[in-house]
RNA sequence: GGGCGAUUAACUCAGUGGUUAGAGUGUCUCGUUUACACCGAGAGAGUCGGGGGUUCGAAUCCCUCAUCGCCCA
């Protein structure tokens, strides 16, 4: 078995993800073979357009650890992969495609044509995000690949509708939605966003009916709304207007008689604390319009311009009403002033214009009986969320949940299943209703279809029913998979599709009980991945970093260790690109720690545990793999990853692999056998545990391993075994008597280093131990320390003389002394010696302190105050030993 | 305006009541002993953002202030 002396992750991630995909490792097993139980995760599905950002990266690090973890562990594991649709996005990349290469727009192609051409952009260029999930590792069933527009989840977002429609939770109405000028379509209020922009405020005058050269004034940041106001309002404890409400005042320019009402909800430190109230175009004038009985006037066509309501500024842009309008009140002297404000607009999250507020016809959900069983869902424990705090941003928006305007102006997506006969009585119907063809309920014939789509969110929330089978409940994979368990995401996603999900699932899984219709048990909001200055990486700031860039550098294997070792549980992490060296440095020292296990493997191997080293390494490798479950458990990532790091480079490499070296290049008998079987089995049994975070590279060292011993692995490391920690335990007793040996191997190291002797030069050393006991486990392994501390002899006593001219170093009750020359320079170790005494001097005299403290003594935990008794003692010792030798420099 | 989070070594971060507060990077010194220079050995580096409180004991719990960031309105 050759392997080259540095890890090459090109050489192998590509062949090793296609044997896996090849060889159906990333299915759950067919029922017939199931082990009975089940662990599933759905994507959430990215946007058909998408690319790979460091937040899918991050997000599909998470579910492969844990599906990888639950694969090995023997569940059916099923990662189901898939992407939505993405209603306005996607047909906005394609009507921009149709428009720069051929000059059309969607509607000189019409509706077919038109969505013929996103299919064929869909299967063109589409899904690019899931070829880009592939070279992260990710273990998704490619098989089950899931689209929002397939039939089946098509059939579903109908089936879904057309239940709500019989519930009655369905209704078209005449609100005022949020509407995109742009794109032409409504928006729900999830899909905007607000930034601080400068602005201005105009102070406009009101002429009174009562008397036109008394005038009331109001602030506005939107003058040119005006055309739409049908009333003002002041606080009713304003004591500036109290006289004045109930009469009514001249709209300038259309001469509208507008009333002056009361509304509690004027705060009458903004501008003059009279506002106009515009319920066409203003969410909170559009309540107290209804409040106060107040016309709703509609002045904007839906492409933004001012409509005939405008009068004379009909057919101007909004930009342009605005100037004109403005100018003309200066003129007729009605504008009192002009303020620079800073204020919060609404945008588009797709298009990114200004939003407008617009009454229009558009389709309901009533949410109120939705979101019920979704808040029980959390209060009952069904569902949870890591970190917990999250809940309450789910909980918020569940209490206070609006009516979920669900329809689209656009083609691009499912077409409201809803037909209409010749009276407009609408119907909604899971089947296609022919036109012609009488109408269910009234008979008549239907003339035509609802030309609406459905926000794209009405079928991501059947995501993990509907991908699994929904709504045919005796589905295989609905009864297998449903409900998942863990769910991972951002955290702005909570509202938008976390709990619509929850919703969903209690109101279509109609054969489940309480928390079993609940879609998932466990919903981790994973980090924001923000750049190396801790902003929000984001395309228009450019600051972004390519996860594929990364991975092309170092390895998927080495992004993958890194960000988890990086990402506290939803702590946000900035992304420094050296940090990504970490994860790279740590790969290539499992290569070369299992090229140094294979290339020693020639030869007998027992399971013989006959060194301190083998009985310790077994205990580290115990603790180890019992920690990284619990933390795998308890969705810890970074700590499992913490565990590992340590395990593999501090325990295994830096003091067994040393330790074995010697052994191996002695006489071949019990011990060199006995330090191969350790070093295999340790090897194995770190590969295994890494595996979920590392796949690539241990799967490569899995099958090398197991061709230099001569076995035939039973499975690909993937399918193997979660290691068991069968026949290993934990050793107190080794690993104290290992940390007796290291610290005087640290000693002899110290000495070396700070009196620049040399790694290699042969040395004896002399060695005090008072204590019996230590002195009977550093006889015990003197072999082990002359080894690993290059010395040519070594002495035990149990108090010695300090020789002539000799180094010393402290370690507990332990001296050793280094006779060296009278030439060599103890200026460092003397130093270092004070240094280690000032210390355990501070240490002393605040451990004295809380002693004599009667209220430590009287009221702390008494092992406590024991086992501070005994520390006491302990650096009482190493500070007379540090004092006595620094004395006599 | 509401909610949440952060503030610990030069940098990036661990550390949720009890050893002398840790790691990686960087710095300094030494070392190419064939697993690995993407390495090894060693050293130095922090009044844990400020102030107050609770406690025998606080980086850790509470209050408050400051700065930065995120989400929502």
């Amino acid at each position: 078995m050759e392997l080259a002396t540095r890890y090459d992750p090109k050489e192998i991630e590509g062949p090793i993800y296609q044997a896996w995909e090849e060889s159906g490792a990333f299915q759950p097993p067919d029922p017939e073979h199931s082990s009975g139980k089940a662990f599933t995760i759905v994507i959430p599905p990215p946007n058909v357009t998408g690319v790979l950002h460091m937040g899918h990266a991050l997000n599909g690090v998470i579910q492969d650890i844990v599906i990888r973890h639950r694969r090995k562990d023997g569940f059916d594991a099923l990662w189901l992969p898939g992407t939505d649709h993405a209603g306005i996005a996607t047909q906005a990349v394609v009507e921009k495609k149709l428009f720069a290469e051929e000059k059309k727009t969607r509607k000189d192609l019409g509706r077919d044509a038109f969505l013929e051409r996103v299919w064929r952009w869909k299967e063109e260029h589409g899904n690019i995000i899931l070829r880009q999930y592939r070279s992260l590792g990710a273990s998704c069933d490619w098989s089950r690949t899931a689209f929002t527009m397939d039939p089946d989840l098509s059939r579903a977002v109908r089936v879904a509708f057309t239940r709500l429609w019989e519930k009655g939770l369905i209704y078209r109405g005449s609100r005022l939605v949020n509407w995109d000028c742009v794109l032409q379509t409504a928006v729900s209020d999830d899909e905007i966003e607000y930034v601080q922009r400068k602005g201005k405020l105009w102070y406009i005058k009101y002429p009174l009916e009562s008397d036109p050269n008394a005038f009331v004034v109001v602030a506005t940041t939107r003058p040119e709304t005006m055309l739409g106001d049908t009333g003002v309002a002041v606080h009713p404890d304003d004591a500036r207007y109290g006289k004045l409400v109930g009469s009514h005042c001249i709209l300038p320019f259309l001469d509208r008689k507008i009333p002056i009402v009361a509304d509690d909800t004027v705060d009458p430190e903004f501008g003059t604390g009279a506002v106009k109230v515009t319920p066409g175009h203003d969410p909170a004038d559009y309540e107290r319009g209804a409040r106060h009985g107040l016309p709703i006037v509609n002045i904007l066509e839906k492409d933004g311009k001012i409509s005939a309501a405008g009068g004379a500024f009909a057919g101007l842009s909004r930009e342009e009403a605005r100037k004109r309008i403005v100018a003309e009140l200066e003129e007729k002297e009605l504008l009192e002033k002009i303020e620079d404000i800073t204020h919060n607009i609404s945008l588009s999250d797709r298009s990114k214009s200004p939003i407008e507020p617009l009454v229009s016809e558009q389709w309901f959900v009533k949410m109120k009986p939705l979101a019920e069983p979704a808040i029980g869902a959390l209060k009952e424990g069904a569902l949870t969320f890591r970190p917990e705090r999250w809940s309450k941003v789910y909980l918020h928006w569940l209490e206070n949940v609006r009516d979920w305007c669900i329809s689209r102006q656009l083609w691009w997506g499912h077409q409201i299943p809803v037909w209409y006969d010749e009276d407009d009585v609408p119907v909604a119907s899971v089947d296609e209703l022919e036109v012609g063809a009488p109408h269910p309920k009234t008979q008549k014939p239907i003339v035509r279809r609802d030309p609406d789509v459905l926000d794209t969110w009405a079928s991501s929330w059947l995501w993990p029913m509907a991908t699994l089978g929904w709504p045919d409940l005796e589905a295989t994979d609905l009864r297998r998979f449903y409900p998942t368990q863990f769910l991972s995401t951002a955290q702005e996603i909570i509202y938008l599709w976390v709990a619509r999900m929850v919703m969903a699932g209690y109101a279509f899984m109609d054969d489940r009980e309480g928390g079993e219709k609940n879609p998932f048990s466990t919903c981790y909001i994973h980090a924001t991945v923000l750049d190396a200055k801790g902003k929000r990486m984001s395309k228009s700031a450019g600051n972004g970093v390519d996860p594929l860039d990364l991975i092309d550098e170092f390895g998927a294997d080495a992004v993958r260790f890194s960000l988890v070792l990086m990402t506290k549980e939803g702590q946000d992490v900035r992304l420094a690109p050296d940090r990504i060296e970490q994860g790279s440095r740590f790969c290539n020292k499992i290569w070369n720690a299992a090229r140094f296990v294979m290339m020693n493997m020639a030869g007998e191997r027992s399971d013989e545990l006959v060194a301190l080293e083998d009985r310790w390494i077994l205990s580290r490798l115990k603790r180890t793999r019992d920690e990284v479950s619990q933390a795998l458990d308890d969705y810890r990532f970074n700590d499992a990853a913490t565990a590992l790091y340590r395990f593999v480079w501090n325990d295994f490499c830096d003091w067994y692999v040393e330790m074995a070296k010697s052994r191996l290049l002695g006489d071949d008998g019990p011990s060199a056998a006995a330090a191969r079987g350790t070093l295999a089995r340790v090897l194995k049994d770190s590969l295994g545990l890494l595996h979920p975070f590392t796949p690539f590279i241990t799967e490569r060292l899995w099958q090398a391993l197991h061709e230099t011993l001569g076995e035939a692995p039973a499975s690909a490391l993937i399918h193997a075994p979660w290691p068991d920690g069968q026949g290993i335990a934990v050793d107190d007793a080794a690993e104290s008597e290992m940390t007796i040996l290291q610290e005087l191997v640290g000693s002899v190291r110290r000495v070396r280093a700070l009196t620049l002797i040399g790694e290699r030069k042969p040395l004896d050393a002399i060695v005090a131990a008072p204590r019996e006991a230590d002195r009977a486990i550093l006889e015990r392994h003197a072999e082990s320390a002359r080894a690993l501390g290059h010395l040519a002899s070594l002495e035990i006593h149990a108090s010695t003389e300090r020789p002539p001219s000799s180094a010393v170093a402290v370690a507990g009750a332990v001296e050793t002394f280094v006779p060296l020359g009278s030439d060599v320079d103890l200026d460092n170790l003397k130093e270092v010696l004070d240094n280690r005494c000032k210390k355990v001097g501070a240490a002393i005299e605040q451990l004295e302190k809380k002693l004599g403290n009667e209220k430590f003594v009287n009221r702390a935990d008494p092992d406590v105050v024991a086992s501070e008794r005994a520390r006491r003692g302990e650096l009482g010792v190493e500070l007379e030993l540090l004092e006595r030798n620094l004395a006599g420099f």
